[in-house]
DNA sequence: GTGATGACGCAGT
DNA sequence: GACTGCGCCATCA
């Protein structure tokens, strides 16, 4: 849940807690967050993270993907493998730039409050 | 105020 | 199963 709302609410936001709630070595999609926060469009979701910069606000971007389990925002990232490094750091699979086994580790926000 | 862009998703072919 | 086109909503020029 969102324990620390910030003083000017922005689904954002809420993107960021979602993605920081995200379980270790499991991943998430945009879509899954777009539904669960209601925002409406995945896209929101995948430009949420860009403002956030990717890493540095202790924000797991590499954890949220397509939903095709690949990682297309690696690109975002300081480098384009770096995406790649920490999730395999989290015995996640990547094999040519896509989850390995994608549907066995995929995580959807609502399990978190289950 | 309008047009174009974007870390995507889904329906149709 | 793979590819294409359209739609989603917010931000930037």
């Amino acid at each position: 849940m969102f324990t620390d709302p910030p003083s000017s609410p922005s689904y954002y936001e809420l993107v960021y807690e979602v993605t920081k709630n995200i379980p270790f070595g499991r991943v998430s999609t945009y879509g899954a967050i777009a539904d669960y926060l209601a925002l409406g469009s995945a896209r929101m979701v995948g430009w949420a993270l860009h403002q956030c910069g990717n890493l540095g606000d202790g924000v797991p971007a590499h954890r949220v993907v397509n939903r095709k389990g690949e990682l297309s925002g690696r690109v975002h990232f300081r480098t384009p493998t770096l995406m790649q490094e920490l999730l395999e750091a989290e015995g996640v699979v990547v094999v040519d730039d896509k989850i390995k086994d994608f549907k066995e580790i995929y995580w959807h926000p609502q399990e978190m409050e289950e």
